[in-house]
DNA sequence: TTGTATGCGTTATCAA
DNA sequence: TTGATAACGCATACAA
């Protein structure tokens, strides 16, 4: 086995070709401007040593590099994968590759990668932050390193960002609710500390009002997470409510609470939607999945990825850039858990 | 809002602070040289600048990068995310970052990405190759780039690699239903050009014939592939068995699997483990979650995933480093799905 | 068509 | 303690 030697350089190529460095680096940038026979001879020599490019050194002389990064909250969230996917995909187009740091939800995470990824001078970062506030995406940005923020939004519009209108989200949950005959509903979500849970409940209330229903029938049981666990917990205080002033329905902040809701009631021995109607939110393969299928809230995940991707792309080729606050419209995708 | 200037470097430090280049170099790695006056000017001077070190420079110059990689195949399963996580905090311990790139089970793309990490010099690669025998792999090697190969393994011990002993696992998942007094029973998995799968049948089968049970009383219940929806068509062809010749228990490839086998007896009125036991394969979060909780076989996942980081950076740093293939030893999680 | 020389930003060596 | 300089590997402008 080869000792680990240095790699070879495009010196060493010409070396072995018996040409000069420039013409080696013409074979590689202009090959039009390489007479046949050198060429032949130079990419011979490459193949012979296993030449690869340093792409330290390309970027150190062009100034910016090909890649792409996306710092993440959560890697085990279907979501963010999906985001991840179409941000994927429109790097692959535009010739770049992505790179997926995984924050973990913890801000001494996501400012190390930040961190990194600004010395290491990428082509942009998408970033889905633990608090859109911190100052490190002021710091990345005053550092010139173009950033989008994904999934959250920012009062001011110092950053492009692209995200859903999860109020509109909530309302939309409710509305089909009522339009099914439901007088008396539950939100089911936590904690409040998650700007998401937060509008997706105030859509809720607004559609409820707008209804005409009374305020006091649609009742709020918080949770302390976004979990399959939370979601049975949940269930049991829900199905605690004697009968008469039980919800009919339920409108979960996200489908993992929907589905430890389903699970709790098909043990409990009740029927979904018989006993209760379900809506989740963020429409996750589980949810068509599920013993009954799930209604849910679905948000065009890969297509924020994408939106991000490309945002950031005009933020870093386009000097006429301007900041965007995109906002994508969710949907409702009806189905067995609310439709009888 | 500051136009996009080329970022600030050591030079533009040095005029600022009215010192040479070298002092601002000095200060940056060995400040106890440097005169606390002196420092306290260019360390002002770094800050209103905003002056970031340009990796790609340090890099160049170090011969070396400061990061790893991990090539997975797949991040919705939550398998490879935990490895991941365990490759993660291995790297953040040596001071190095983790970033992800996912080939989604397209070589092509994978060939892309092990291109452009090769390209960057990282320090190592971690990898879940789509076919642990592609040339791909021998050419990271042939470019001096450390690789270790995650949850495959290959014949010859050219890489390092940290796997899994499935066999055992598949072993122990039907000793546990031979141990319940099950002498009927079902191997629900496919396709077997998946190593995984063949190996947890193989080790099923040596199991239920070391028990001295007849070879045709463990069915084969092929699928075309590893989810929830497979599993659930599974379910139908095995409660369609005539109930005298049916089995007792199935032992399910993997958990989206059994989840999905899970579904559709409680659909059909079927009790678990009363009409039928079931194991799963993979312990992932939803199976202590299920509606009846599942008994699985878990991995040491983020172990795998520490090991192999530093398998990894033990093939970078380590002139006398030697190739290792580490199998670690699964483990049963028995559970209601099983228990009575 | 090919070769030579320069600079990207950093670190390290050596001289002052 | 500080400064000048070379080198890492590549791409390009320019000369031959």
């Amino acid at each position: 086995m080869r000792a680990v030697a240095r790699a070879y350089s495009v010196k060493d190529v010409a070396a072995r070709a018996g040409v000069s460095l420039g013409t080696v680096s013409n074979v590689l940038n202009r090959p039009d401007r390489v007479s046949p026979l050198t060429r032949a001879k130079v990419e011979q020599a490459m193949r012979d040593l296993g030449f690869v490019r340093n792409e330290s050194a390309r970027q150190l002389r062009a100034g910016r590099s090909r890649t792409l990064a996306y710092v993440l909250l959560d890697a085990r969230n279907p979501f963010f994968t999906d985001v991840a996917e179409g941000a994927e995909r429109a790097a692959e187009a535009a010739g770049l590759s992505l790179f997926l740091c995984h924050s973990d939800n913890r801000a001494s995470r996501e400012a190390d990668y930040l961190a990194h990824l600004v010395e290491q001078r990428v082509q942009g970062i998408l970033v889905t932050p633990v608090d859109p506030h911190a100052s490190v995406l002021d710091d990345v940005r005053r550092n010139g390193t173009p950033l989008v923020i994904v999934d959250r939004t920012r009062e001011d519009a110092d950053f492009c960002s692209v995200a859903v209108d999860d109020e509109l989200g909530g309302r939309l949950a409710v509305e089909h609710l009522i339009e099914q005959g439901h007088t008396r509903a539950a939100f089911i979500g936590g904690p409040d500390t998650i700007g998401q849970v937060r509008d997706r409940l105030e859509g809720a209330r607004s559609a409820w009002s707008d209804a005409g229903l009374p305020d006091d029938q649609l009742v709020v049981i918080p949770t302390d997470g976004l979990t399959v666990v939370e979601g049975r917990s949940a269930g049991e205080r829900l199905m605690g409510i004697g009968r008469r002033r039980r919800p009919t329905a339920a409108f979960c902040a996200n489908d993992l609470l929907a589905l430890g809701l389903l699970q709790q009631l098909s043990t409990a021995g009740s029927t979904v939607p018989g006993d209760l109607a379900i809506v989740g939110y963020d429409d996750i393969e589980y949810a068509s999945a599920a013993a009954v299928p799930l209604t849910s809230v679905r948000q065009p995940r890969q297509e924020l990825g994408r939106r991000a991707a490309e945002l950031v792309l005009d933020e870093a080729d386009n000097p006429a850039h301007v900041h965007e606050q995109v906002i994508f419209t969710p949907e409702l995708v009806a189905r067995r858990s609310t439709l009888g």
